[in-house]
DNA sequence: TGCGACCATATTGTAGGACAATATGCAAGC
DNA sequence: GCTTGCATATTGTCCTACAATATGGTCGCA
């Protein structure tokens, strides 16, 4: 049968190169490095399979209502067998991208039913630039999220995530280049929604450190000067460490505000 | 051990035959009709999977760190194929409840890897009584979430998104059992939240849909006086109908801390 | 002619068996 | 004692076959 030679040879290919034989030639492996905290780490051949549809929908080559083709059909062009490609749609259909009823097919849903705080979602949708207006709705959820948290850090956190929270700022402190700054920053986020002890507060971190990226990509070129922020960042951590929420919840708030501030400004000059 | 306790649990029902697999038509209809937004209908077989593990996961019948069974043996116990087992899976690692590796298998992640906003995550944890630290962390979502949510729909929401809220009120002031107005409270709490036009403050219904849900089953039982909180709502609404943001955020502020109270009251009581 | 019931059919859902890939831990060799 | 390599257990992937299900058209009936 011509499907065994075409099994034989086309399985290793597919893992490795991008030569699709039918679909648009998308990058899959794009540089990117940076994982997300509860991403897919796309070790697997279905987890490829997730992250090429994914992106599509999100990126929105498949549009909400559109149907997809037929499970035999998909996985031919995806070059995976049915078992893998429906292991795909599961995880899609968890993420609330996709619905697959009986004799009807599996259709793109609506973007109200997307998971969109999901870590891979947020993921997807800055593959390419961010929109402006998706900035802006990410900059609003800091704007609500870290005050909110720093406030509540002030008030019960404990002496193991003070300890903590110095370490990062004083990683930051110490931070020679733009990614070592860029982590200890990361870390230093994340050590303020765990210090809530509120997980539901800390597993916002996927919304935190997506906008952080994304303005590290949009402030990439001005690198000289990354520091800027430390001062709002050591303001943060002594309110905390005072157990003064209203002045954690104001320092934050300036934190974030002239982190968008700096964004707008530089978006600006972009244009002109 | 383990192995016991998930054998005996799984589908009573489909015990029935061995040469006729599919005996898994009904059982369905579980009690609940109310389905969280983004949950898993649980139709399906694997769907029905993911439920009973992800809910031994979450409730602390299977804790972290713990190996589960080989895909085999655990299929057999719950009676699926292994095909089935490994979609449901696929949809608990997407959910950062477990990770598979070749040869060391599947064991269940630290809580903090957890996608606690997830709406079946949510469910699950109320899947008996929720403690009171877990109503307490709900309840500091909503103080978080909704004033600003309202806040940002008095700036931005746009006519349709104002006559949804309008009409939500409406069905809660002409609602004449707690069914009802449960529904209508949702549906009010949902607008708010869609009206800021922002998609990921609208994803964070399901933490409110958690909160309120609670509420309502911890308050069943004054089912009398349940519309005490409709000049709340009234206050918010007309807030956002007048575009004042300061004032729709202290409205749903006084609205969250008077259900908290009005909650930590009741519970005093039930204690006493 | 209008309408409801029924059946053909296309698609997903489930099962089961086979083999490949992978990481662990032990054993052998230096 | 340390490293290296192999045996092995478990997940990962593929394949095939069939069952369940919802759609849409067709047939029967009033």
């Amino acid at each position: 049968m011509t499907n065994k030679t075409i099994k034989e040879v086309s399985r290793p290919v597919a893992k490795v190169a991008v030569a699709k034989p039918m679909t648009a030639g998308k990058r899959a492996a794009s540089g990117k490095t940076r994982r997300a905290v509860g991403s897919t780490p796309t070790r697997n051949l279905h987890g490829h399979v997730v992250h090429e549809l994914g992106q599509r929908i999100v990126g929105g080559e498949l549009r909400p209502g559109e149907l997809l083709p037929r499970e035999e059909t998909l996985a031919e062009q995806m070059e995976v067998s049915r078992t893998a490609l429906r292991e795909a749609m599961k995880v899609l259909s968890a993420k609330g991208l996709v619905e697959s009823r009986p004799k009807v097919g599996t259709r793109v849903r609506d973007t109200r039913f997307w998971h969109q705080l999901d870590a891979d979602v947020l993921g997807w949708r800055c593959a390419l630039m961010p929109t402006e207006d998706f900035v802006r709705k990410l900059v609003e959820m800091r704007e609500v999220i870290e005050p909110a948290a720093a406030a509540a850090a002030a008030v019960r956190c404990s002496v193991e995530q003070l300890e903590r929270l110095d370490a990062a700022y004083a990683a930051m402190d110490a931070a020679k280049d733009l990614d070592a700054w860029a982590e200890a920053d990361l870390a230093f986020h994340e050590a303020v929604l765990n210090a809530t002890n509120n997980e539901l507060m800390a597993s916002l971190f996927s919304v935190i450190e997506t906008a952080l990226g994304t303005f590290f990509v949009l402030s990439a070129r001005t690198a000289k000067d990354f520091k800027y922020s430390l001062p709002h960042h050591q303001k943060v951590l002594e309110a905390i460490r005072r157990r003064q929420p209203d002045a954690a919840r104001r320092a934050m708030l300036r934190m974030v505000d002239d982190s968008r501030a700096n964004m707008e400004k530089r978006r600006r000059n972009a244009k002109a």
